[in-house]
DNA sequence: TTGTAAGCGTTATCAT
DNA sequence: ATGATAACGCTTACAA
């Protein structure tokens, strides 16, 4: 096999030079730059990534982890796959890394024991580098990497600026309190009082966000908060239409939802269809994240849509800067926005 | 930093007898064996993943290779978020490739320069085995790869048993020509004569195998096939509508449509629904894929059901099998299923 | 500008 | 069962 002492040979040259032209230094003759470029060429010689690495380069590789913890009785595999909403933000992670010339390795984490390997990459010096995504808020585990002094960003990360550990990582959060603010809002505009929401669950900082806007839009516009009309849940289809079913079965009317994400939405949609009821002539729902399916669901489904690829942009940037050395800590709010589409309608 | 000579002081043998822990070799006291796992749990010692790779062991890193070839005149960015086909596909063999303990290095290649870029993953040693879906059919590029005896898995290769490349690498194929066929048939079962296709083009593989199942199955019920009824395309819903567009502008009637996969067929429906004909009542569509906005689409969408989570597990468990040494080439055709929704109707 | 030699943290070979 | 020592292929002082 090719190594630099093979291309050092054909070239008449010592291994440093080799390794100096291979580096791009500076104090190489044009000449002998030349010469060996073209051995290398021609033997089309690669360096041995561990080699480099071992020797003290940093490698270009920053691991992405997708955290989407399963319920043992639930057993699902690939339940990340019925998530669409990550697969936005992993391609343009990998696309943006790509253009840094940096590689991604992509780990999907279902069981606690998963959580083991995650530390295992970042001490064997696999990746140099780490983004979390789908991880409950204030996660332990992952507050240990970053106090090893590991770089990381993390993405749905309440802020705590009194908890040390997050001043010495890069947080990206979608701007959820407004945009749940803003959704409960535009149901508040089409004369809705009664709007009901059914949350992501308490351990999500999205989810705990959205509920603060929503409850925050329902004061500011002197609707009183009713508690039955709040009811948790999960990221899911599922979870969503069980909600819907439980808000029917509650004593309290509504004529609007308000639902956390759109997965939810789609299952209270179909709830409430079951039940001979019309959206959104009878019941208006609003979804959140627009997933691509949103636009093509019957009716098409009004949500907030995130910027996933400007988040995973900077994400990435963050995480290739800090690699390098090059940035300091830092919070990112990314604005989201209203796509109005069929599934909400003025109170008669 | 904790290294292997560090846990070796500490746990008062040597650097070997460290190193044979670590790789759970027989010939170690049970004692001393505790002893240094003590150690190495206590001081939460991973070794260094290049390390152990220069000097000898196997890394277990896998490649997936996620090939979208963009006309530069088009320059979308993250055009594979487009396309929801390839979540299930990656993040299955994710999951199963964690199973096998193994990592998989997420490559999306855009550019005709990003190909450079496989070949250095292999020769640099970062991955030891590579996994392609998306290529063109035949791709000369990967040939040169397999040829050099790394090893590769192809997705969607046409089978050449007279080309000795193929000969070398594992294939993984849907059923597409049986699929195509079954879809066809479903139409003509449902009395339609004039069926038009739109294909997929002619550089992919699926594309062409399609082609053939359908004149296969028009064949077999004794209906000339009509070329002016079969229009060439690209795997996008935009492509579909265009070639919709010029189907309804040629001179043969048609009364139903076989898409070759589920992104045209939505661009297609909705080049009917703009002329104001109905799906299925004016003009039957099926499509090929089953995405997950297929069940969300109005009208639900019948399809063709491929198992991509089996096909990534054969795909996975095939390469990793293949760096261990322990399996040859082989060619694996996965059958796919009709799943039946509201898009097709009986011609009156 | 170029070459020499040490060192990165493992595993493997050979003794003991 | 255990330890010493030589690779593995590169980068990086240090010398020349």
């Amino acid at each position: 096999m090719m190594n630099s002492t093979e291309i050092a040979k054909i070239a008449g040259v010592s291994r440093s030079t080799v390794s100096r032209v291979i580096n791009n230094y500076s104090n190489v003759s044009e000449e002998t730059r030349e010469k060996v470029l073209r051995v290398i060429k021609e033997h089309e010689y690669v360096p041995h990534a561990s080699a480099r690495m071992l020797a003290g380069s940093q490698n270009k590789v920053i691991g992405l982890f997708i955290i989407d913890l399963i319920h043992e009785e639930v057993g699902l595999k690939n339940r990340i796959t019925k998530s669409p909403y990550y697969l936005e933000f992993t391609s343009s992670v990998i696309e943006t890394a790509s253009e840094m010339d940096y590689l991604v390795l992509v780990h999907i984490i279902h069981s606690v024991a998963g959580y083991e390997k995650i530390k295992e990459s970042f001490y064997n010096k696999t990746i140099s580098g780490g983004i979390f995504i789908g991880q409950n808020d204030d996660d332990e585990s992952i507050k240990t990497i970053i106090d090893r002094g590991y770089k990381v960003v993390l993405l749905d990360q309440s802020i705590r600026p009194e908890d040390a550990t997050y001043n010495q990582c890069m947080i990206v959060n979608a701007d959820n309190y407004n945009g749940a603010y803003c959704a409960t809002k535009y149901l508040i505009d089409k004369k809705h009082k009664q709007i009901a929401h059914i949350t992501g669950g308490t351990v999500k900082f999205s989810s705990k966000d959205r509920i603060r806007g929503y409850k925050k839009a329902l004061e500011d516009a002197g609707i009183e908060v009713n508690k039955n009309l709040i009811v948790n849940s999960e990221f899911v289809e599922n979870a969503g239409y069980e909600a819907a079913k439980k808000l029917f079965n509650g004593n309290s009317e509504f004529s609007a939802i308000f639902a956390s994400n759109d997965k939810i939405a789609f299952g209270a949609i179909k709830a409430i269809q079951e039940r001979g009821l019309k959206v959104p002539d009878d019941i208006s729902v609003i979804g959140f994240d627009d997933i691509e399916s949103s636009k093509y669901f019957n009716p098409p489904l009004t949500s907030m849509k995130m910027k996933l690829g400007e988040m995973a942009d900077i994400a990435t940037k963050s995480i290739v800067a800090s690699i390098e050395g090059e940035t300091k800590p830092s919070i990112n709010v990314v604005p989201v926005s209203l796509v109005e589409r069929e599934s909400c309608g003025i109170l008669q």
